[in-house]
DNA sequence: AGTTAAATTGTGAACAGTCACATATTTTAT
DNA sequence: ATAAAATATGTGACTGTTCACAATTTAACT
């Protein structure tokens, strides 16, 4: 049996005032004198009053939402840095996991919901560019974590093909000169310029880069990976994996064939996830911190969304590279 | 420079109808001829109309949103799958990720915005009776993950005693009589009940269970706690850790001392995250899984938002011991 | 004191839907 | 054919807030 809230104009009566005085001290910053906001925040806290947030929407057409898009559950550590410092910035978080073909309704129900800012984590390379992508989001502002290095969309990112960069030439400064692969899927973001970066590095120094095979970044599909290549009879003494949770599969991997790590395999991982460095071998890899890209692009996003004329751009992070003992000098 | 979105009574026009057609056949489900619905349809085509969730928000006072509170970052596993999972039923999901103070004020918050439900995900032992929370959420539903076993409060949880039991029980069974515990969170729902059914299950057995240090879940956590034991020259020939995490972390420090896993000391975790598998050596743990929880907790919601009438219950999984290579028999 | 300006408070309309009920039309039963 | 029931469509009122503007009160200057 709830009983009906009180609205706005309960509070009037009950403070003597008019139903938009009442909405002048709910709404704060106004002039209204102290006298009468006091005597109002009396009557709301009497009658127990909370403004009708469905209403406000309705009228201002503002939700004070930050909403993210996601693709794929790969992203987790993201969430709750995102969600925390969409509420300290003072807008309600919420999340769509969605499917691509759900992409552009997704959208359209965003906007009639008012929601103020998306960010968006996509999987594969889709629309890159910043007006297209403007037009169908119907003006609510967005950032992308990840994207192409160098487009016009907003983004907060890692500068994965440094990383990869930073990987191969840690194996190389070691001496070796036979190193495989396995890549995160090639047409993510992600995965895509880490391979990259890799292939690239190898390729300055003259070096062999057809050893690779592409994984999905589970841990289970490293283990298979190097499994594949194992039975091909691939021949490397390091190998530089897309994410540290294959990684951990490869070395299981190599472990069932004998191999150990970095006697025989140097590995290197990437993201450095808490694990890694308690892993047998330590994982060297090259760390990103995801919190602190889940912050960033709250804040940029809300930047945006309170601060219309901020200029559109990337905000690049520098990885670094984490050496541990998955790595030794090749003998 | 937005355009206004065109409204019900502007299809109506274009249609020739009345606009409370329009809103019938939005609304699908109600009488309304086919052939006049299909000129409708055509109208809000030709318009690009998207109806006004915040005006209907308004009118109905249901957001089709399901909202989960979290006090606390170590619950990522169950974030995508609620939310796709909310998605598949047809309901928005949202985050507020709040510290303890702000309780309350998110309740109230949730009941202006006309949440549907609530998932309740409470470290400490907090407010333990049906009634009490209800009121506090001015009737919303939920449902919490994790709780005090045989509450009334709604909820979807793994008997969590059961697997330290299980954890226990193993150990005991490969004939070890002197072992320590490094837990989680002691007033955690989880964090206690593991300890508690550690503790009574050595008790039963006549077992000295005096060996015990507190983690906060946290990998380095688990590093610190042994150390810790291990200061304190502890007498011990396996653990139970509360979370694999931490096992890792425990793990870690063994090995400084020279200590190896399972030839000096066994190890169990708990949770069996997917690193679990593949660490070396693999990690003897109680498997939850995540997944599930997160995927029933918003099933059950659902049903107690569409079906008022659903009986209050509790819906215990049973955990399972996953045997690997982190245990052994005392020899 | 009288005028002007500033601060404070009040009024009517609008927002975009839904609900309850009224009316018109068609179908079915007698 | 006529009444009754079912179906289809329309009308007016209402939801709880904010906005734009009007009206009132108070303060500040000549």
């Amino acid at each position: 049996m709830k009983t009906k809230r009180p609205t706005l104009r309960d509070v009037a009566r009950e403070a003597n005032v008019s139903y938009q005085t009442v909405s002048r001290v709910i709404n704060d910053n106004d002039h209204v004198s102290p006298l009468t906001r006091s005597r109002v925040q009396k009557a709301i806290n009497a009658l127990g009053f909370r403004p009708n947030r469905a209403a406000q929407l309705m009228q201002t057409e503002r939700s004070h939402t930050i909403e993210v898009i996601l693709f794929y559950s790969g992203f987790n550590h993201f969430l709750y840095e995102m969600a925390r410092t969409s509420q300290q910035l003072g807008y309600h978080f919420s999340i769509s996991a969605i499917t691509e073909e759900e992409f552009v309704s997704t959208l359209e129900s965003a906007a009639s919901r008012f929601v103020d800012g998306l960010i968006l984590l996509p999987v594969t390379r889709g629309i890159e560019d910043y007006e297209t992508l403007m037009d169908l989001t119907d003006g609510i502002p967005f950032v992308q974590i990840t994207a192409k290095a160098g487009s016009n969309i907003p983004s907060v990112m890692y500068d994965q093909i440094q990383g990869a960069r930073l990987a191969a030439q840690h194996l190389i400064d070691l001496g070796h000169r036979q190193m495989a692969e396995i890549s995160g899927p090639l047409q993510n973001y992600d995965g895509g310029d880490r391979h990259e970066g890799w292939i690239t590095t190898l390729k300055n120094n003259g070096l062999d880069y057809s050893m690779s095979v592409e994984g999905d970044f589970n841990i289970d599909s490293g283990y298979r990976a190097m499994n594949r290549l194992l039975d091909e009879d691939a021949e490397f003494t390091a190998v530089f994996v897309g994410n540290d949770s294959m990684a951990f599969g490869a070395h299981t991997a190599l472990r069932e064939r004998g191999l150990c790590v970095p006697q025989d395999v140097s590995i290197v991982g990437f993201d450095d996830i808490p694990e890694s460095a308690h892993f047998v071998p330590g994982l060297t890899t090259v760390r990103q911190d995801f919190e602190l890209i889940g912050r960033l692009a709250v804040e940029f996003l809300v930047g945006m969304v309170e601060n219309p004329g901020t200029p559109i751009h990337q905000r690049v992070l520098q990885p670094k590279l984490i050496v541990r003992g998955s790595t030794q000098a090749l003998t």
